[in-house]
DNA sequence: GCTATTGTTCTATTGTAATCGAACTAACGA
DNA sequence: TCGTTAGTTCGATTACAATAGAACAATAGC
Protein backbone atom coordinates (compact mmCIF):
# COMPACT_ATOMS: atom_id res chain seq x y z
CA UNK A 1 0.00 0.00 0.00
CA UNK A 2 1.07 3.62 -0.09
CA UNK A 3 3.52 4.58 2.55
CA UNK A 4 1.89 6.79 5.29
CA UNK A 5 4.37 10.29 6.27
CA UNK A 6 4.32 9.63 10.01
CA UNK A 7 7.11 12.35 11.72
CA UNK A 8 8.88 11.14 13.88
CA UNK A 9 8.27 12.76 17.65
CA UNK A 10 11.19 15.19 17.71
CA UNK A 11 10.21 16.48 14.49
CA UNK A 12 6.46 17.51 15.56
CA UNK A 13 6.05 21.04 16.01
CA UNK A 14 3.65 22.67 19.10
CA UNK A 15 2.59 25.35 15.87
CA UNK A 16 1.79 22.47 13.67
CA UNK A 17 -0.04 20.67 16.50
CA UNK A 18 -2.08 23.65 17.00
CA UNK A 19 -2.95 24.13 13.28
CA UNK A 20 -4.00 21.03 13.27
CA UNK A 21 -6.36 21.13 15.92
CA UNK A 22 -7.66 24.74 15.54
CA UNK A 23 -9.62 23.00 12.78
CA UNK A 24 -13.14 21.66 14.21
CA UNK A 25 -13.21 18.75 11.65
CA UNK A 26 -10.02 17.73 12.68
CA UNK A 27 -10.41 18.72 16.37
CA UNK A 28 -13.63 16.54 16.40
CA UNK A 29 -11.78 13.47 14.93
CA UNK A 30 -8.96 13.87 17.49
CA UNK A 31 -11.38 13.78 20.66
CA UNK A 32 -13.13 11.17 19.17
CA UNK A 33 -10.00 9.30 18.88
CA UNK A 34 -9.51 10.31 22.73
CA UNK A 35 -12.37 8.26 23.70
CA UNK A 36 -11.98 5.18 21.28
CA UNK A 37 -8.30 4.19 20.89
CA UNK A 38 -8.39 2.94 17.51
CA UNK A 39 -11.07 3.88 14.51
CA UNK A 40 -11.35 3.99 10.74
CA UNK A 41 -11.13 7.05 8.46
CA UNK A 42 -15.49 6.30 7.67
CA UNK A 43 -16.02 5.86 11.31
CA UNK A 44 -15.26 9.22 12.02
CA UNK A 45 -16.57 11.03 8.53
CA UNK A 46 -19.21 12.72 10.35
CA UNK A 47 -20.95 12.14 7.24
CA UNK A 48 -18.47 14.47 5.35
CA UNK A 49 -16.94 13.24 1.63
CA UNK A 50 -13.99 10.45 1.68
CA UNK A 51 -11.82 13.21 -0.47
CA UNK A 52 -12.46 16.09 2.50
CA UNK A 53 -11.87 13.37 5.63
CA UNK A 54 -8.58 11.68 3.83
CA UNK A 55 -7.16 15.28 3.75
CA UNK A 56 -7.91 16.46 7.30
CA UNK A 57 -6.42 12.73 8.24
CA UNK A 58 -3.39 13.59 6.27
CA UNK A 59 -3.13 17.43 8.02
CA UNK A 60 -3.38 14.70 11.62
CA UNK A 61 -0.85 12.40 10.50
CA UNK A 62 1.60 15.04 9.29
CA UNK A 63 1.12 17.06 12.35
CA UNK A 64 2.67 13.88 14.20
CA UNK A 65 -1.09 13.57 16.45
CA UNK A 66 -2.19 10.52 14.92
CA UNK A 67 -1.19 7.30 13.75
CA UNK A 68 -2.76 4.98 10.78
CA UNK A 69 -1.92 1.33 10.54
CA UNK A 70 -3.26 -0.57 7.88
CA UNK A 71 -6.02 -3.39 8.62
CA UNK A 72 -6.92 -4.91 5.52
CA UNK A 73 -8.89 -2.61 3.07
CA UNK A 74 -9.38 -0.25 5.90
CA UNK A 75 -6.67 2.14 7.32
CA UNK A 76 -7.25 2.04 11.83
CA UNK A 77 -6.71 5.49 13.27
CA UNK A 78 -5.25 6.26 16.72
CA UNK A 79 -3.51 8.73 18.72
CA UNK A 80 -0.34 9.14 19.60
CA UNK A 81 -1.07 9.28 23.35
CA UNK A 82 1.93 8.26 24.40
CA UNK A 83 4.79 10.15 22.52
CA UNK A 84 2.54 13.56 22.61
CA UNK A 85 2.52 12.71 26.26
CA UNK A 86 6.21 12.82 25.93
CA UNK A 87 6.59 15.68 24.04
CA UNK A 88 4.00 18.16 25.29
CA UNK A 89 2.78 17.20 28.68
CA UNK A 90 -0.81 17.91 28.76
CA UNK A 91 -2.26 18.89 25.69
CA UNK A 92 -3.87 16.04 25.17
CA UNK A 93 -5.43 16.39 28.67
CA UNK A 94 -6.44 20.24 27.52
CA UNK A 95 -8.08 18.88 24.06
CA UNK A 96 -9.99 15.83 26.32
CA UNK A 97 -11.14 18.44 28.69
CA UNK A 98 -12.68 20.57 26.11
CA UNK A 99 -14.64 17.43 24.70
CA UNK A 100 -17.58 18.59 27.75
CA UNK A 101 -16.82 22.14 27.34
CA UNK A 102 -17.66 22.58 23.55
CA UNK A 103 -16.65 25.17 21.07
CA UNK A 104 -18.89 28.25 22.58
CA UNK A 105 -19.93 28.32 26.00
CA UNK A 106 -18.57 26.99 29.24
CA UNK A 107 -20.33 23.68 30.81
CA UNK A 108 -19.27 24.64 33.93
CA UNK B 1 -9.32 55.62 22.84
CA UNK B 2 -10.61 53.08 20.40
CA UNK B 3 -12.85 50.26 22.29
CA UNK B 4 -11.05 47.29 22.54
CA UNK B 5 -13.32 43.56 21.70
CA UNK B 6 -11.87 41.57 24.69
CA UNK B 7 -14.33 38.18 24.97
CA UNK B 8 -15.61 36.77 28.38
CA UNK B 9 -14.18 33.67 29.97
CA UNK B 10 -17.14 31.81 28.60
CA UNK B 11 -16.99 32.68 25.05
CA UNK B 12 -13.66 31.83 24.25
CA UNK B 13 -13.39 28.75 22.58
CA UNK B 14 -10.48 26.59 22.14
CA UNK B 15 -10.38 26.02 18.61
CA UNK B 16 -9.66 30.08 18.32
CA UNK B 17 -7.05 29.54 20.90
CA UNK B 18 -5.04 26.72 18.84
CA UNK B 19 -5.65 29.00 15.65
CA UNK B 20 -4.20 31.65 17.52
CA UNK B 21 -1.18 30.04 18.51
CA UNK B 22 -0.57 27.79 15.61
CA UNK B 23 1.37 30.90 13.78
CA UNK B 24 4.88 31.60 14.60
CA UNK B 25 4.74 35.12 15.53
CA UNK B 26 1.70 34.76 17.56
CA UNK B 27 3.33 31.98 19.68
CA UNK B 28 6.58 34.16 19.79
CA UNK B 29 4.39 36.60 21.27
CA UNK B 30 2.54 34.57 24.06
CA UNK B 31 5.49 32.95 25.12
CA UNK B 32 7.37 36.23 25.69
CA UNK B 33 3.64 37.19 27.38
CA UNK B 34 4.80 33.94 29.38
CA UNK B 35 8.07 35.80 31.14
CA UNK B 36 7.10 39.45 31.19
CA UNK B 37 3.85 39.68 32.46
CA UNK B 38 3.16 42.73 30.74
CA UNK B 39 4.91 44.67 27.22
CA UNK B 40 3.86 46.94 24.67
CA UNK B 41 3.00 45.90 21.21
CA UNK B 42 6.46 47.53 19.96
CA UNK B 43 8.36 45.65 22.29
CA UNK B 44 7.29 42.40 21.39
CA UNK B 45 7.17 43.35 17.08
CA UNK B 46 10.28 41.25 16.50
CA UNK B 47 10.83 44.23 13.87
CA UNK B 48 8.33 43.78 12.15
CA UNK B 49 5.82 46.49 10.57
CA UNK B 50 3.37 48.06 13.05
CA UNK B 51 0.21 46.89 10.88
CA UNK B 52 1.19 42.78 10.71
CA UNK B 53 2.00 43.39 14.41
CA UNK B 54 -1.29 44.88 15.61
CA UNK B 55 -3.37 42.75 13.27
CA UNK B 56 -1.92 39.50 15.31
CA UNK B 57 -2.48 41.41 18.37
CA UNK B 58 -6.21 41.45 16.94
CA UNK B 59 -6.11 37.92 16.93
CA UNK B 60 -4.76 37.23 20.28
CA UNK B 61 -7.15 39.59 21.86
CA UNK B 62 -10.02 38.06 19.97
CA UNK B 63 -8.99 34.57 20.72
CA UNK B 64 -9.30 35.41 24.56
CA UNK B 65 -5.58 35.27 24.90
CA UNK B 66 -4.04 38.51 25.80
CA UNK B 67 -5.37 41.54 27.61
CA UNK B 68 -4.69 45.15 26.35
CA UNK B 69 -5.02 47.99 28.15
CA UNK B 70 -4.33 51.97 27.74
CA UNK B 71 -1.00 53.13 29.23
CA UNK B 72 -0.89 56.59 28.25
CA UNK B 73 0.13 56.32 23.73
CA UNK B 74 0.80 52.85 24.47
CA UNK B 75 -1.13 49.70 24.97
CA UNK B 76 0.11 47.35 27.46
CA UNK B 77 -0.17 43.43 26.76
CA UNK B 78 -0.83 41.16 28.91
CA UNK B 79 -1.54 37.27 29.04
CA UNK B 80 -5.08 36.21 30.72
CA UNK B 81 -3.30 33.61 32.81
CA UNK B 82 -5.54 33.16 35.35
CA UNK B 83 -8.84 32.92 32.94
CA UNK B 84 -7.53 30.80 30.57
CA UNK B 85 -6.18 28.61 33.94
CA UNK B 86 -9.76 28.32 34.59
CA UNK B 87 -10.63 27.64 31.52
CA UNK B 88 -8.30 25.48 30.00
CA UNK B 89 -6.24 24.22 32.58
CA UNK B 90 -3.23 23.00 31.25
CA UNK B 91 -2.87 24.98 28.12
CA UNK B 92 0.01 27.64 29.14
CA UNK B 93 1.73 24.81 30.89
CA UNK B 94 2.19 23.74 27.08
CA UNK B 95 3.25 26.58 25.48
CA UNK B 96 5.48 27.57 28.22
CA UNK B 97 7.26 24.46 28.09
CA UNK B 98 7.73 24.63 24.08
CA UNK B 99 9.50 27.48 24.91
CA UNK B 100 12.52 25.48 25.55
CA UNK B 101 11.70 22.58 23.01
CA UNK B 102 11.84 25.28 19.99
CA UNK B 103 9.52 24.10 17.22
CA UNK B 104 11.89 21.49 15.68
CA UNK B 105 13.66 19.15 17.33
CA UNK B 106 13.30 18.28 21.10
CA UNK B 107 15.40 19.75 23.81
CA UNK B 108 15.21 16.92 25.80
C1' DG C 1 -1.62 74.23 18.45
C1' DC C 2 2.29 71.61 16.52
C1' DT C 3 4.97 67.49 16.37
C1' DA C 4 6.55 62.94 17.55
C1' DT C 5 5.25 58.45 19.12
C1' DT C 6 2.25 54.38 19.46
C1' DG C 7 -0.86 51.63 17.65
C1' DT C 8 -5.22 50.92 14.75
C1' DT C 9 -7.82 50.76 10.46
C1' DC C 10 -8.11 50.66 5.49
C1' DT C 11 -6.94 48.64 1.23
C1' DA C 12 -4.71 45.68 -1.87
C1' DT C 13 -1.89 41.72 -2.84
C1' DT C 14 -0.43 37.22 -2.22
C1' DG C 15 -0.42 32.76 -0.46
C1' DT C 16 -2.50 28.97 1.67
C1' DA C 17 -6.16 25.93 3.05
C1' DA C 18 -10.95 23.84 2.97
C1' DT C 19 -14.14 21.59 0.06
C1' DC C 20 -15.63 18.14 -3.01
C1' DG C 21 -16.28 15.54 -7.45
C1' DA C 22 -13.84 12.25 -10.15
C1' DA C 23 -10.32 9.11 -11.13
C1' DC C 24 -7.27 5.91 -9.05
C1' DT C 25 -5.29 2.13 -5.89
C1' DA C 26 -5.44 -1.65 -2.73
C1' DA C 27 -7.55 -5.47 -0.34
C1' DC C 28 -11.20 -8.72 0.14
C1' DG C 29 -14.79 -11.99 -1.33
C1' DA C 30 -17.83 -14.35 -4.50
C1' DT D 1 -11.67 -11.88 -12.53
C1' DC D 2 -15.21 -9.02 -11.49
C1' DG D 3 -17.43 -6.21 -8.30
C1' DT D 4 -17.33 -4.02 -3.72
C1' DT D 5 -15.53 -1.46 -0.11
C1' DA D 6 -12.06 1.87 1.94
C1' DG D 7 -9.31 5.45 1.37
C1' DT D 8 -5.93 8.33 -1.38
C1' DT D 9 -4.72 11.54 -5.00
C1' DC D 10 -5.80 14.95 -8.53
C1' DG D 11 -7.77 19.15 -10.06
C1' DA D 12 -10.59 23.14 -9.67
C1' DT D 13 -13.03 26.38 -6.94
C1' DT D 14 -13.67 29.25 -3.16
C1' DA D 15 -12.73 31.36 1.13
C1' DC D 16 -9.85 33.03 4.44
C1' DA D 17 -5.52 34.86 6.38
C1' DA D 18 -0.71 36.95 6.40
C1' DT D 19 1.76 40.86 4.91
C1' DA D 20 2.62 45.56 4.52
C1' DG D 21 2.12 50.49 2.93
C1' DA D 22 -0.68 54.56 3.80
C1' DA D 23 -3.90 57.18 6.24
C1' DC D 24 -5.93 57.88 10.65
C1' DA D 25 -6.50 58.43 15.86
C1' DA D 26 -5.00 59.18 20.51
C1' DT D 27 -1.71 60.66 23.70
C1' DA D 28 2.39 63.22 25.54
C1' DG D 29 5.57 67.01 25.46
C1' DC D 30 7.16 71.41 23.93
Amino acid sequence: MRIMKHPALYEISIEQVFYALSDPVRLEIVQKLCMTDEATCSALDGGRPKSSVSHHFRVLREAGLVWTRNEGASHMNALRRAELNERFPGLLDVVEAAIQGGTGRNAA
